[in-house]
Formats: C-alpha cells, structure tokens, sequence
DNA sequence: TTCAGTTGTCAACAAATATTGACCTTCAAG
DNA sequence: CTTGAAGGTCAATATTTGTTGACAACTGAA
C-alpha cells in the first residue's frame, strides 16, 4: 500500500471516524451504523470497502483495525498532534535557552561572591555555549522549527 | 485545515510528487512541469490549486512549500516510517544527558585544579541537576518515551 | 518583428467517488 | 407464522476529481 493509497482511504471524515471507533474496540455493521449515526447501510457498506486493507472481520463478524489500519490511525493522530508537537519542540528550544542563561547568571553570581571568574570562563561557559550553538543549529536548520513569528 | 482535508491533498501521487519536489527547494511553474514530466499545463494548474494551503509563491513566482506543506511532508514521511519521531525525542534526551553530565565533569576537573569546589556545588551541580530532573519526567512521564529496550 | 518559452486559465469530458434507497437473506422472538 | 433486526448487496444518480487541449498574455532573444 501507497503512501497516496494510505491517504486515500483516510482522506474523507465517515472513514476517519470509522477507524477511530474501530481503534476502541472492534464493533459489528450495525453497531458501527449506530455509532456513527448511519441511516444508509449502503454507505456505511462503500466506506468499509474502500477502507480494505486497514480493517478485518473475525469469525464472529466484527470489524477491527488490521496492522495496516492501526499504523493508519498513528499517521492520523501524528497530523492532528503535529502542531502541537512543532511547538513543544519550540517550547524545549527556548526553556533550554533560558535554563542556561539562567545557569550562567547563577554560577557568574557565585563566582563573584568569591572574586573567581575561573571556573566560569574554562568551564561552564565554554560548555553551555558549545550546547546552544549546537542545538539552535539542530532545531532551526535541521528541524526547520521558526522561533519567531 | 482538518485531517481528511490534509489527508485528501496528498492522496494522488502526483500530488505527493509535488510536496516532495518542492521541499527539496523553490521552483517555477515550468521547472515543476519538466521536473514531473508533466505535457499538460492545466494539469499542473489543476493539481497546484488543490495543494493551494500547502504552498506559497513568492514574488518571483517560485513555489515553496507552506507551513502546513512542511506539516504535509512530515506526515507523508510519517506515514512511511511514523516511529522515527520518538526515536530523535530519545535521541535528543539522551544527548542532552552526556552533554550535562560531560559538563559536570569538565567543571569538576577545572575546579579541582583550582582546588575551589564552591562554585560546582552552589551552582553548576543544583542547576543542571535541576534541569535533568525536570527533563527525565517530561520525556519519561508525559511523552511516554521508554529509553530502554 | 518574430519566435520560442513562461505562466497560467478555461471549457469539456472521462472517470472515480459519494449517497440514496430498494431489495435480499438469515435468524430469533412473540 | 409474522415481525423486526442484523448484515449486508446492488443499481441509479449526484457530485467531485482528473485529464486534455485550446487559448492568451507576457518576456526576452535573434
């Protein structure tokens, strides 16, 4: 099965709904037709089939997810979370960001208290800079992530 | 932009061509035609106003992939191999870990030449101590990544 | 000026998809 | 035996999608 075949057979909203509700649990033809508030039976019929490879039926006539299906729903919920997944990675950016501006502002005040700029300058400055560096070129270029606008 | 809606742009294959094509850099109207081998203009008319939230032109009238194109492209590859995502948040946690615990051990050394340990323990350690807590139950807890097996 | 290339739009049609409603079989309860 | 629900199939039709080919405005080079 296709990427596009894959997309397909999720790319109309009864069908979503259908493997949504096949996720929970496996549910019969009426069942489904109740639960997804189906008059028809003749379209309730068209979408299961166009939905072929992502379900199967058990002995007792009950339609479930099939591996395909379930790596079907995956791909579902990773474009409804996709949003919020880009901007939690954003959000880790910048919490790093200021966990480490923060951090250096400590260990400077410290460093200050006891006139020793030493350990700063060979250590922790070196360090967390190094970091950032490579994290912003990771998130921005790598991840493409926008931190602004 | 719903996901059947999403899901409905990417399910002709030209169309994935296209995304694909595109995220790889900017091109005009004519390059996309000899890129995809496509003879017909309306064609390509067709299938650009179809992809119309997952693609911008700039003022050149080069196309480009959208916010929601990028979005697009990700769940196409997702659909490919959806488990790479958690894979890279494992990654990303892991590495955040060496570099705190490489920085501590820097710090340390710099401290011990110094044989001036106040600054490691009022600062550095509490600080990234801190963080890796905050970031072990982010990762383990609400993201649900297993870091083992 | 002419010619080729770019960048499309549009009408027409073919093909696929979505929906409805009629119809069928089986089975169990009253 | 009748009734009604389950579990569908099928034909007809409406709507959308996909494709072709004609056309047109603009641009730059010969």
């Amino acid at each position: 099965m296709s990427s596009d075949e894959l997309f397909g057979a999720v790319s109309h909203p009864l069908r979503i709904e259908i493997v949504k509700a096949l996720a929970e649990r496996p549910l019969r033809f009426a069942d489904l037709k109740r639960k997804l508030r189906i008059s028809s039976s003749g379209l309730l019929d068209f979408h299961l089939k166009k939905l072929d490879d992502l379900i199967t039926t058990n002995e007792e006539g009950c339609y479930s997810l099939s591996g395909r299906g379930f790596a079907a729903l995956t791909t579902v919920e990773s474009a409804a979370r996709y949003y919020r997944l880009r901007s939690a990675q954003k959000r880790s950016f910048l919490l790093n960001l200021v966990v480490v501006t923060l951090g250096n502002i400590i260990t400077l005040w410290v460093a200050s208290q006891q006139n020793n700029y030493a350990l700063w300058y060979a250590a922790v400055l070196p360090v967390t800079l190094a970091w950032m560096i490579f994290y912003s070129y990771w998130t921005i270029v790598k991840r493409r992530i926008r931190l602004w606008q």
